[in-house]
This record gives C-alpha cells, structure tokens and sequence, in this order.
RNA sequence: GGGGCUGUAGCUCAGCUGGUUAGAGUGCCGGUCUGUCACACCGGAGGUCGCGGGUUCGAUCCCCGUCAGCCCCGCCA
C-alpha cells in the first residue's frame, strides 16, 4: 500500500497499483505521487533505472490515470527528502510502468493545484467517484467504516443481538411523511419504508430477544438540512428488564468507544438535566452547555413596574425573562438591534434592553425599576440585559437564539465536549392550533408510574420515561422505556384520540404482541450519521455519506428520482397525475 | 409551502453606471528542463455569461419567469 512505507522498507521489490495523484516531469527525470486508499508515496522514473520507454509511459498519462509500477524502495538523497509526507524519506524507484486504466482529464480537480479551491458541492455530488478519491472524504468513509466495527463489537460484548428488520413495511399516518412503495400483487395498496424500526424491536422483546442492537436504515421524506438526510443511519437498541438508568450506563459506554475511535476521551458519567430545568434555564430540550448564559426570570422584580409592556405581558399570564450578557454594554446599537432581530425572527415582539454603566441601570424600563435592581437582577456593571416579557411557549425559542448567537459573538462555545442527559420529558403536547394532544416522543412511551393517576384529569403534566442525549446543543439519540402494558397502551391512545379501531388497524400486531407476555423493555436511538459528521469534524452530513442526496433530495450522481414508463406504472396499478 | 445567497472557460473566480474583441489563476495541449514534491520557464487552444421571455439602438449587467446548488423558517411522532 502506497502510504506506507518508510525507511525500514529501503531494498524491498515492489508492484504497486494505485492513481496518479499528480506529476512532475523534469526532462530527464519524472517523479508521480502515486494515490491509493491509504496515502501517498512519491515514484521517481530516472534514466538509470528506468527504460525510456517507460520514462515516455509516465510522462504522457494522466492525472487520475491507474497504473502498475514495479520497482524498489529506495531512500531518496538526504536534500531530496519531504518532511511534509508521511512517505517523505522514501520512493519507488520504477523499473516499469503500466497504464491500466488510463482517465479522461478529470471534471473536478481530486489534487488541487496552485490557487486552485475545491469545486462547488454541486459538482463535488455529480462526479462523486472523483471527490471520494480526496484524502479528507477518504478519512471520513474510513472513519465511519471504524465507528461501524466499534458500534459492533462494543454492543456485542454487551451481550447485544444484531437483527435486521423489514425495509417494506407498513406505513403510518403519524410522525413524519412516509416514503411509499406500491404493491404490484396487491393493487391499489402500499409499503412504506421504515421512519425507525421502532415496532419492530418492540416485538423482538416480546419475543424473548432480551438486548437487541441495529445499525439501521431510517427515511424520513420532509425536508432537508445540512443535518438532515432522507436516509439515514441509526444505531438502534432496544433490551428488556431495563430502567433508565440501565440505558445511561450502556449508551455513556458505546459513546466511548466511538469518541475513542476518533482519539477523544469523553467523562466516565454524562450530566443529567430535566427537560422542565432546560427549558427554565436554557429556553429548548438541547442546551449547548460548553458556555454558562442561563435564562433568569425577572418578573417579581417588575411586577409592580408601571411599565405597559411588562404589564400587560404579566397580566396575561406571561413572565419577563432574559439573558444577562458579560461585558455587553459595549455593543454597539446595531449589534443589540441584529439580537433583536433574531428574537424577533422567533415570534416575540421585541427585546427590552437595559445595561449597567457606572453601577446604575440605564434604558427605558430601568426608571421603573426599585432601587438596587441590578444587584438583585445579579447585573454586573458593563453587563447587558435583554428581556422578554411574553408567554413561555414563544419566549423560550426567542431566548434560545439569542443565547446561541451571543455565544457564538462572543467565541463561547470553544471548550471541551459538554454531554448531557435530558431526563423526564413531558409525555404529551398539545398542538397549539388543533389543540390536540400529540406524543412528545412516539405513542409507546411509558409514562412515568409516579404520573400515571393523572392521565385522564392533567395529561400535560404527565412526565414521559423518555431521555434525550445531547452534545454540545446537538441531539445525539433519545429514546424510552416503553409501554408493555396493554392497558396503559390504550389510556395512552384514549388520550391522544385514537379510538379502539383505530389503533387496531395501524399497531394491531404491536397490540397483539402486548397481550401475549410482554417483558418490561426500552431502548434508544442514536444518529449514526450525525456522530461521524462531528467526530469527523464535517460541516456537513453529505462528508460523511458515500452517496449523499442534495437538500432537494436529489441523486446528482445516478440521477435519482426519475420519471419512469407508463407502462411500468401500470403494473404496479399507478397512473402519474401529470 | 416561505425567505436569503449563488450560477461567466474543464475547475475557482473578476467583470465599473447597460456600450467595440468578456479577463485572471489553475487545469488541458505543445515546447525547454536530471532531485522535484502546489516543480520552474516559454507558447497555444478553450465561452449557449444556467435556461426562457421582456425593456432598450444595444443586456453577462435592468425586469419577469423558470431550473439547479447551498443556507434558514415551516416540517422532521
């Protein structure tokens, strides 16, 4: 293999078969950096060891072009040396060169040249073959094929089985849109791919598989972000006769070994945090931790304020929250304006800003405001203070920007990795146009026992057995402890509107499998994709996915989705609206 | 579904207030060159200015539409 040889290998005969990387021809004298998939090593062609015929072979191939040298290691001259290269004491010195599989000048440069940058993306996805053959998506896809062995071996020392699942399956008119396949033997009906196996690994509990691990295809058809693909890859675990702290002492071990793969070491025990303390603290359910800005409530200090804005917020069962800023006194007007802008962005009215200068509060609220505010608002002098005063449900994400764009003004977010767990999720969520309840996580999440009296009188004060992972503000897996009670099951439905028949018809096998002698079980999903994405250090998903899809969910490459022939539709009981 | 940015040579980009022959770097082709490693030097070829329409004496440039890529909101149990 090209990237590795050193001077140790000095004398040894070799044939190598790799791509030319890049060349310099010298007249006389030719050097190739020969590329496979593990490196580089540089190819001399010098009339003392080379016929001419192959010095003329090397100097007309082209970049990208696969040949076979034959030929030996050999130390290069002391000034000759690369400190630069892994590979830089040695080279191959060739005795014959074969070009055999000769390449059309490349559409993407693959080693990019003087000023050269790397192509757009757009390009990089339509000749994907060639941007793969760059070193840093090369690591990547090695990287991931090693987080894919660790996700193995570690599950299975623990006792782990892996089970595939159907990719045809049923769909389901809940969650998010389906991908569906029609049925060609059953006219008029539909497969769907699989949002998660979520089902299906219940069932495998009920049927005695005690510790079940997948890593698993998942298609969700919504739209797409940087972090968002329409197929993506999770590491699915599910096992009985487990609380949730059984799944924290597994998973902060799986997580590990991946980060261990990556040569990063991550704390023995994560944090825990309930989602009622996130959503105080930190206004979401995925605070990025590395930087402090916690959400502190104002509103008994304004209460009495004769102020209408706060007021009128107050009276209308709203709180006046916001972020102390350290040293932010000194932006500039415009600054606190673009943080305005972005709560707003995020549905509140506005900001009221007041900073401390010269130990007193200044802005329009603070002449409202009692004597010795600021020491009690634990305002430092030149700090900033933005406040909202609205109702939770809209300050909280207007918060949530706000403290995330600060942090990243202010370079906050530098500092080690920051894990935790957000415990005690709410079970329900009541859609604020339908009114109705919906499930925080999915319909067979247990709630919590200490809840379950409540059900039917408070549903939205009933806390869920569901936990979340999260680094650094990014959601790494979640998961439960699911319901394997029937008759909890059906409370369940009952309280999200599913009736009797309803549920039959869409989990009827789940049900069935409840009845049947069903073990208390849980589990949890990670993002397989999102994990490499961060220990690779990617931007984005796409560096991370042999064949990713573009943010309109296309396949530059293949040319997927594409129309197909009336008469394939068909026989498959189709026509195309169109 | 909505908003923003981008689209000019194989690739990355520049192109002034709308004006004669649309430029640069790199790659490619030809030549010189015996220790280079982003080799160096000399010469050359290479353009549907994404596509369609409009305004104008004249459009890469202004307007409308459309396609594609990226980012964000909605959406993602």
């Amino acid at each position: 293999m090209c990237g590795g040889f050193r001077a140790a290998d000095a004398g040894t005969r070799v044939r190598l078969g790799g791509w030319i990387h890049r060349s310099r021809d010298l007249g006389g004298l030719l050097f190739l950096d020969l590329r496979d998939r593990s490196g580089l090593v540089q190819i001399s062609f010098d009339p003392r060891w080379a016929a001419p015929e192959a010095i003329a072979s090397a100097s007309s191939a082209g970049a990208e072009s696969v040949v076979l040298i034959e030929g030996e290691v050999a130390l290069r001259p002391p000034e000759g040396r690369n400190p630069e290269m892994p590979t830089g004491e040695v080279e191959v010195r060739a005795t014959s060169i074969s070009v055999v599989g000769p390449a059309e000048t490349p559409a993407i440069p693959v080693s990019l040249g003087k000023g050269e940058k790397l192509a757009s993306e757009e390009l990089r996805l339509r000749y994907r073959h060639l941007d793969l053959r760059r070193p840093e998506l090369r690591d990547n896809m090695i990287l991931r094929h090693e987080l894919y062995q660790a996700t193995r071996r570690y599950l299975d020392e623990h006792g782990f089985l892996e089970i595939e699942t159907p990719i045809l399956t049923k769909p389901t008119p809940e969650g998010a849109r389906d991908y569906l396949v029609p049925s060609r033997v059953h006219k008029g009906e539909f497969y769907a791919l699989p949002q998660s196996p979520q089902i299906y690994k219940q069932l495998l509990m009920v049927a005695g598989f005690d510790r079940y691990f997948q890593i698993a295809r998942c298609f969700r058809d919504e739209d797409l972000r940087a972090d968002r693909q329409p197929e993506f890859t999770q590491i699915d675990i599910e096992a009985s006769f487990i609380e949730p702290e059984d799944v924290y002492r597994l998973t902060e071990g799986l997580i590990a070994a991946l980060f261990r793969v990556a040569g990063l070491s991550v704390p023995e025990t994560f944090n825990r945090m309930t989602y009622a303390d996130a959503m105080e603290t930190y206004g979401c359910d995925r605070p990025d931790l590395r930087y402090d800005l916690k959400i502190f409530d104002a509103t008994e200090m304004v209460r009495a304020a004769e102020f209408g804005i706060t007021r009128s917020a107050i009276e209308a069962g709203g709180r006046v929250r916001g972020l102390r800023i350290p040293g932010g006194a000194s932006f500039s007007r415009k600054q606190v304006d673009e943080l305005e802008a972005i709560a707003k962005s995020a549905g509140v009215a506005g900001l009221l800003r007041t900073k401390r200068l010269s130990g007193a509060l200044d802005g329009p609220l603070a002449k409202h405001l009692p004597a010795g505010a600021a020491d009690s608002l634990a305002i430092a002098e030149g700090d900033l203070c933005l406040l909202a005063a609205a109702p939770d449900a809209t300050a909280n994400p207007a918060l949530d920007r706000v403290r995330q764009e600060v942090a990243s003004r202010l370079g906050l977010a530098g500092g080690a990795n920051s894990f935790v767990w957000i415990t005690d999720f709410p079970l329900f969520i009541r859609d604020g146009a339908s009114g109705a309840l919906g499930s925080v996580h999915h319909p067979f999440t247990s709630p919590h026992r200490d809840d379950l009296a409540r059900m039917e009188q408070d549903p939205e004060n009933v806390r869920a057995l569901a936990y979340d992972l999260v680094l650094n503000g990014t959601e790494l897996g979640g998961g439960s402890i699911r319901i394997s009670d029937p008759r909890v099951q059906s409370r369940v439905f009952s309280a999200l509107g599913i009736s009797e028949s309803d549920a039959q018809e869409r989990f009827g096998f789940l049900l069935e499998g409840l009845r049947s002698g069903a073990p208390p079980h849980g589990g949890i999903a990670f993002g397989f994709d999102r994990i490499a994405m961060m220990l690779a250090g990617a931007q984005s998903l796409r560096d991370v996915i042999a064949f990713p899809k573009t943010t309109a969910a296309r396949a530059l490459f293949e040319g997927a989705p594409s129309a197909v022939a009336d008469a394939d539709l068909a026989e498959l009981h189709i026509r195309s609206a169109n």
